[in-house]
RNA sequence: GGCCCCGUAGCUCAGAGGAUAGAGCAACCGCCUCCUAAGCGGUAGGUCAUAGGUUCGACUCCUAUCGGGGCCGCCA
């Protein structure tokens, strides 16, 4: 139960009440009436604007509405007071129960606890990694694989039914280089000495794939022309850098539920499909495109080409659709996969892309307003560049010096949990910065310890607890404000949830765990000096019993929390 | 030149149109015969890049400017 949610309702049945006999009168609008927690604790536990944003329309004075809204809220149980404050907002202090009630449901729906039903019923794809099949997943890759599968998760706990999909780009230029470097280390492999030319991947990571290749054909492909061997190899070394990949994300804990191939898309009509949908539409034609403003390329030429006419759907210029040999560009079968998603029947659509691909938001936006005649959203969420940092300095990548670090790297460092926990700590579209020093480090410095130990904490208490054989309670007797002070913490988490889920922002989980850690650390540490805030009491399980639910609660959530983000929590700090 | 992202404490960053803008680090002062002090409490620190606009109310929305990054016609 979302307990902000459930208080609005409460305000506006009372709102209707009062249009009910007059004093408001009647087509007022509530969509502008919030309950929300208030920034200073010292104006109570939650408050409402709905004076302020109905004063206008209503044609009264804020603090008349406020006072006679106080009034009335008087009748429900819940609310212990209800005080006009500054311009016309409306502080709500609530009864105790109303906290002791969330704790026992925290403890008693223990993974269930902040479910949502916002979700319900409705089918959401969200699309992430997608590195093309050359090689293992970077740092990068790794940023984007974390966001998007703890996107997923947050989502799936909303309520959503997601699907978490890998777009293969396999149907490209580029896996033609990739077989190309195959066969020269399949030919290194047969003992023959190889030079690698610009154009191919130099990496170690292919010596295995042309080993294997020998393995599999012997000797068939030497001292053969490559339209002899390129087409087998390509499918060999593709499957071989999807085996890799698919490695490295179940390193770092993701699994994907489908994997869908762009290759699928060519000679089998379905490009041609999402083309013809466009042009029933009208967005197909033939025709010349300005040359970019300011930064004209030194050999521009006016051509003529298949365009689709984004610039209806939002986009600042048409994009063309095929090269002048007549084949496809990158973009048709993007947008013939995201017909494949729409027709799969998909109410919304997340891609989550590198800052790089910045460009390409506006026309994939454009292509997936214009097949679903805007009935699809499709958000695109950019992860900006990670700043990797050794020791306080910075750690320089040189894909040519081979000195990229890879998923892999990270993994086995500084572990999968870290690794995902740090990566979440920041905004998607925030640099961020990957010390892979600090990261390890146990102290309060490093939120991931912080969050973890505050688990581990709670998890002491409760082997203690256990040991004294005591008659285990969801009540929670609540009297000091600091137990007070995680309580309202922990009645946040369901709206958390639920804000997270609706911006796409699992960052918003990782920050609430740190806030939740640190109103425990300060309540653990209020017992230090006040015995009677310690949650065992000394031979006491009765009196231990009672003080033992609000860690439980605290660990719930922790526990809930993190399995969001993919991140294991721990039973105790070694 | 155009488009996108960013600009908040000395540093790293939070902040669904709400009240006196928050947290951590760094600085300073305190707290362990007591459930893990790997922690906690306190002090100090601000022109929310700048200028306008919308609004009862703007860090938040709009416009312009400045600064940092990214992208920009048959490469994916």
């Amino acid at each position: 139960m979302n307990i902000f949610a459930e208080i609005r309702t409460s305000v506006i049945e009372t709102l209707d009440a009062m249009v009910a006999d007059g004093a408001l009168p009647a087509g007022l609008s509530w969509g502008n009436v919030t309950v929300e927690p208030p920034r200073d604790p010292g104006h109570g536990d939650m408050a409402t604007n709905a004076a302020m944003v109905l004063a206008k329309p209503a044609g009264q004075l804020p603090r008349a509405i406020a006072e006679a809204l106080a009034e009335r809220l008087q009748n429900d149980s819940r609310i212990d007071s209800a005080e006009v404050a500054g311009p016309g907002f409306l502080n709500l202090k609530l009864a105790p129960v109303v906290w002791h009630d969330i704790v026992a449901e925290a403890v008693d729906a223990g993974k269930s606890f902040g479910h949502s039903g916002m979700g319900a019923g409705v089918k959401v794809n969200v699309e992430f990694v997608s590195a093309n099949p050359t090689g293992p997943l970077h740092v990068g890759h790794t940023r984007g694989a974390v966001f998007g599968d703890a996107l997923a998760s947050l989502l799936d706990f909303a309520g959503y039914d997601v699907t978490r999909e890998y777009y293969i780009n396999d149907g490209g230029a580029q896996v033609d280089v990739l077989a190309r470097s195959v066969y020269l280390r399949y030919l290194e492999a047969h003992g023959k000495e190889v030079a690698f030319e610009d154009g191919t991947y130099p990496g170690d990571y292919l010596i295995p794939v042309g080993a294997a290749l020998k393995d599999k054909v012997g000797d068939a492909y030497l001292e053969q022309d490559e339209d002899v061997w390129l087409a087998e190899v390509r499918a060999f070394a593709t499957e071989a850098m999807m085996d890799l990949i698919r490695s490295d994300l179940s390193a770092i804990g993701v699994r994907m539920d489908a994997f869908f191939s762009e290759k699928s898309l060519y000679n089998t009509g379905r490009i041609e499909a999402a083309i013809d949908e466009l042009k029933k539409k009208g967005l197909i034609y033939t025709g010349t495109l300005e040359p970019p403003k300011g930064k004209v390329p030194e050999d521009w030429e006016p051509r003529e080409q298949v365009l689709f006419r984004s610039t209806a759907h939002g986009d600042d210029v048409d994009r063309p659709i095929m090269k002048s040999d007549g084949s496809w560009t990158y973009f048709a079968p993007d947008i013939a996969y995201h017909w494949d998603k729409i027709e799969r029947g998909f109410d919304e659509l997340i891609n989550i892309f590198g800052a790089d691909h910045g460009g390409y938001v506006k026309r994939m936006n454009a292509a997936v307003s214009a097949l679903s005649d805007g009935r699809v959203p499709l958000d695109i969420k950019l992860t900006q560049l990670v700043k990797l940092f050794k020791d306080g300095q910075p750690f320089k990548m040189s894909k040519r010096a081979g000195t990229f670090v890879t998923l892999g790297d990270l993994v086995e460092q500084v572990g999968a949990d870290v690794t995902r926990f740090v990566m979440l700590t920041r905004k998607n579209d925030a640099p961020l910065d990957f010390d892979f020093d600090k990261v390890s480090e146990q102290s309060k410095d490093n939120p991931v310890f912080y969050v973890q130990y505050a688990h581990a904490r709670v998890r002491s208490v409760m082997r203690k607890a256990e040991a004294m054989h005591l008659d285990w309670s969801d009540d929670a007797k609540l009297e000091d404000p600091a137990e007070f002070a995680v309580a309202r913490k922990i009645a946040e988490w369901p709206r958390l949830v639920e804000i997270a889920a609706r911006t796409h922002e699992p960052h918003r989980v990782a920050f609430y765990l740190y806030e939740l850690a640190s109103e425990f650390h300060s309540l653990w540490n209020k017992g230090n000096d006040l015995p009677h805030l310690r949650f065992l009491q000394d031979g006491d399980p009765k009196a231990t019993a009672a003080k033992i639910a609000l860690p439980r609660a605290v660990g719930v959530v922790i526990s809930n929390g993190l399995s969001i983000l993919g991140v294991t929590p721990v039973e105790e700090m070694r």
